[in-house]
DNA sequence: TGGAGGGTTGACGCAGCGTCATGGTCAAGC
DNA sequence: GCTTGACCATGACGCTGCGTCAACCCTCCA
């Protein structure tokens, strides 16, 4: 007769573990000696063990006991079940592996790859750490809300680089964000290149869905600055509500709005 | 200004793990409007699609705060931690999964394929399907004590199964297991056999260590079927205590003890 | 006789939320 | 003003498979 200790040694297993398949029904309780000592015989040693090796297979304890005295058809199906699990658990682990194997640097955080490129972009024409910080949560905002869409327009974005009014923008937005300081004549500029590209993609026709989606990206760049408050009532002054997807205002409340500011050629403008 | 459900969805998580991250602080609280409400702006929803692809990489919570803000050297060694724990959990499930396609039959439970084989060979020289279930849990248990061991030594039990006195063993020893009657005579001629057999490893120089295995196989024919307490008495009349690995007794109470009655050519003879 | 090394029950902890339970709030329709 | 349904709040238990105390009892050996 073995006690508790010998019994797990012997299956290899811990005390705890045996007293634990006891609780869940999964192995009998057995005897006590006059000490309250419990005593096992081989059957439980042999029970404890088939435990093990199923357990081991991955079978859950819950459905163990089914499977110990299930008949041969049974048992299969149970196989092939506890086998199917396991298969798409892998499956989960492995686009895990393949998710953060793409984290190698930390631009790629939550966004594909085209828009990393796009960063890198940005940081040679001269945008600062935290311009392009501000512009990568403003993507990832965007590939959230669209996947796959982002990959499409990306194109666009990068050709609109070589346009020199936008250069311009992320460069005076650099040197501003960097800069603490309270009002700025800056700001003034950055408006007027603002309200040409939206007079620009108004005139294209360009039409985007009224989206939260939006709402976030202008927020967001209020959170990181508050000056940027400052630019919507600047931007508001020459007609324009919003900058990410800004709407002409019915009636311009400072000076008439037109578009002699920036012409810019690229249509699409959405961050940034 | 977004409430929780909102920004939940937004980033496709339920409400409930929004709240799990505040309670391990894993996103800040945000502030709350006037009837209690959280209300978050845009950088939340940034922070928590942040938090999400991490996640989703296999990036345990209690992790991610602090990959959120580590420099890059730093991230990319999370990353390879993470990375080789994914790795070593997937490797556990594919020993998982390919334990499991070995238990596609009942027998192989806990059981290398030799062993199966063998108790397959049992079946066709006789062996009724109790008597084969013994011999397979006590194949269990010496599989577990010594495992590799039973591969070695399977190929001299195959070969025992030509002697005539092994099969008659197995033959007659199937038969009581089915009949459920107290006294037998076929007791006698089974504990002749065993005699035999143990008067044949003992002169042939084989040694067993002593060890708890062998007690247990013991215990559980007698689990099995009380019947074999008999069996061991009769045994010791023969001059042999124990039968899985028999010791030759000092002074055999009854009888002298003498191997005249079943000359068996295979020298060793665990289980069955 | 005392200490080491077993055993006993009971309870909390872990990861990442799901799922009630119970109650306040908001927006809309009557 | 009232109801209704959807949403918000907190608090607590559940799940998986045990690990790890805590506090106390039993046995054995020097």
């Amino acid at each position: 007769m073995l006690t508790i200790g010998q019994l797990a040694a012997y299956a290899g297993v811990t005390v705890r573990a045996v007293r634990h398949y006891h609780q869940i029904g999964l192995l009998p309780e057995p005897e006590r000696d006059a000490s309250g000592y419990r005593r096992y015989g081989a059957t439980a040693v042999v029970s404890l063990i088939k435990i093990r090796s199923l357990a081991g297979a991955g079978v859950p304890l819950s459905q163990i006991g089914q499977m110990l005295d299930a008949d041969p058809p049974a048992f299969a199906e149970a196989v092939r079940r506890i086998d199917g699990r396991l298969r798409e658990e892998i499956e989960r682990l492995e686009t895990s592996r393949a998710q953060i194997a793409r984290l190698a640097t930390g631009d790629s955080l939550a966004l594909p790859p085209e828009v990393t490129f796009f960063l890198d972009r940005l940081r040679e024409i001269g945008a600062s750490e935290r311009m392009v910080e501000a512009e990568r949560d403003g993507w990832i905002l965007v590939a959230a809300r669209w996947p796959g869409y982002v990959r499409d327009i990306m194109p666009g974005k990068l050709a609109q680089l070589e346009d020199p009014h936008i250069v311009r923008l992320y460069q005076v937005g650099s040197a501003l964000l960097e800069s603490g300081t309270g009002d700025d004549p800056r700001l003034e500029e950055i408006a007027d290149i603002l309200a040409g590209l939206a007079e620009q993609a108004h005139a294209s026709g360009e039409l985007l869905p009224d989206d939260l989606a939006y709402d976030l990206v202008d927020a967001l760049l209020v959170e990181a600055d508050p000056r940027s408050e400052r630019l919507l009532a600047l931007l508001r002054e020459r007609g324009w509500a919003g900058w990410t997807r800004p709407e002409r205002l019915a009636q311009p409340p400072g000076r008439p709005a037109d578009a002699s500011h920036a012409p810019a050629p690229a249509p699409d403008h959405r961050p940034g």
